[in-house]
RNA sequence: GCCCCCGUAGUGCAGCGGCCUAGCACGCUGGCCUUUCACGCCGGUAGCACGGGUUCGAAUCCCGUCGGGGGUACCA
């Protein structure tokens, strides 16, 4: 029975590398019809907030992450650590240190540890953490993706597994948790790997199975430095708001370190939770890249109906009138025109605001002049504007492209915009007058 | 510095010793379609980091170099 877990400390906002993270372990989870357990990390008393949780389960859920279990927060779980701890100080896995950093460094340590205490007697009236007594030996992580990861044993640390102030190291905290919720895989982000000796070191002395370490690659910034705050917009929910659908985001992310083998890339939640292994996991870091991102909701937005599509744009931008956007989108101006939701609101607010007039050049008047009045009888269909757009274009000899560039101009303030029919129909024929004749007076 | 991980086009992936004249997607780009902008369709672009091996044969296996990333905390 497959048991995984998310664990995080809750450092506000799910970033996207945790949320992939949290996404792989959910996904395999889902297809192995095993258990997602989630867990916080907030050991630490300034991170221990519930607002902090709340703002984490509003993530998770936006993206379609569920769980199981949890959310556990290890700021509850003291004294299951206690006696975990007291457990490996009978065992005599532990000792007392009495060094500060600074001693250990005026020791001549750039690194690491030199194991000062491990041989003291005396007992000082002085704070002291508790320092893991690491064997002296080689250490083997087994990891799914890096293979045998072998720590030589000069590098084996006597590690800090209780601070001085009695609270436990995330070492600890992470092991004993693991042991008790019975995890059978780990997959979290390969910057923890090192951290794994640890955790092995942990398990043996608690007389306990390593789970399955799965450590994944990074995702990396265009800079290719570790993807983190200097890049941008890296707050999950900041894609929420930016119009990103989360079907989209977790595609995307889903395809950052995994491939499901069978070269298909859109892939709904359900498809990917059929299609995921372990073995489709990648082994080298992977890049950010917003344009496929960006691809991608464009394809989800274009699949999406009507009405749905309707409902997330407004629930992102209650601002927009929806009697407009309705129109808008059962004429299909929209729905191939954005790339996030967010984009609708500029791409057709002309349709529901009057643009500021812009100058027209001093050839273009008789185009508006002669559409203008063949809009003030003509019947009010988009077929009937279609015509009066159309022979007016061809009466005055104007080129069949360029043409209309300045009723574009006149009617939405720019010459790029929505197809000019339907929105000329939209606004209506006063507004289109208006919007016609006082670009002509702009000049 | 030391330790660990990684290295196929700009980016994400496929490739698992001959099927590779290295494939797909994004990007970029030319064209078609078109009332603008898009969508769609057709085409182009660019890569096995380098050097040694092993082998009849290597992108695929081994070694080295170089490059990138991570770690080196009483942070996680």
């Amino acid at each position: 029975m497959v048991r995984v877990r998310y664990a995080g400390a809750p450092s506000g906002d799910l970033h996207l590398g945790n949320i992939r993270t949290a996404l792989f372990n959910w996904m395999f989870a889902r297809h192995e019809g095993g258990t997602f357990i989630w867990r916080v990390e907030d050991t630490d008393p300034e991170r221990a907030k519930q607002e902090l949780i709340d703002r984490a389960a509003e993530t998770m859920r936006w993206v379609g992450i569920d769980w199981d279990e949890g959310p556990f927060r290890q700021s509850e779980r003291g004294d299951y650590y206690a006696s975990i701890v007291s457990r490996l100080l009978e065992d005599g896995w532990l000792y007392r240190c009495y060094c500060t950093r600074d001693e250990i460094k005026a020791r001549g340590v750039s690194s690491g540890y030199d194991r000062f205490c491990r041989t003291r007697t005396d007992q000082p009236d002085a704070p002291f953490a508790l320092r893991f007594k690491a064997p002296d030996r080689d250490v083997v992580v087994h990891d799914r993706l890096a293979g045998e990861v072998r720590t030589p044993a000069s590098e084996v640390q006597d590690f800090v597994a209780v601070r001085s102030d009695g609270s436990v190291v995330f070492a600890l905290a992470n092991t004993a948790d693991d042991i008790a919720m019975e995890i059978t895989h780990v997959l979290r982000g390969a910057d923890i790997l090192n951290a794994a000796t640890s955790n092995v070191l942990l398990f043996e002395a608690l007389g306990a199975a390593p789970p399955e370490f799965v450590h994944v690659p990074l995702i990396l910034g265009p800079d290719r430095s570790r993807l983190g705050a200097r890049h941008g917009a890296v707050g999950t929910l900041a894609y929420r708001d930016g119009g990103y659908l989360p079907e989209a985001l977790t595609n995307y992310l889903s395809l950052l370190g995994w491939a499901p083998g069978t070269g298909e890339e859109i892939m709904s939640l359900e498809r990917r939770v059929e299609l995921f292994s372990l073995d489709g996991l990648q082994t080298s870091n992977a890049v950010f890249d917003i344009k496929k991102l960006e691809w991608m909701n464009e394809e989800y937005i274009k699949t999406l109906p009507v009405d749905e599509l309707r409902d997330r744009i407004v629930a992102l931008d209650p601002s927009i009138p929806r009697d407009v956007l309705q129109q808008a989108l059962d004429m299909e101006l929209l729905q191939t025109r954005i790339k996030t939701l967010a984009e609708v609101r500029d791409a057709m607010r002309y349709l529901y605001e009057r643009p500021p007039a812009s100058e027209v050049a001093e050839e273009a008047r008789a185009t508006l002049s002669m559409l203008a009045s063949k809009l003030e009888t003509s019947d009010w269909s988009v077929e009937a504007i279609r015509d009066a757009v159309q022979s007016t274009v061809e009466e005055l000899g104007l080129h069949r492209r360029r043409g209309p560039k300045p009723i574009f101009v006149a009617i939405a303030g720019s010459e790029k915009a929505l197809p000019l029919y339907e929105s000329i129909y939209i606004i209506g024929r006063d507004e289109a007058l208006a919007r016609l004749r006082a670009a002509m007076s702009v000049a």
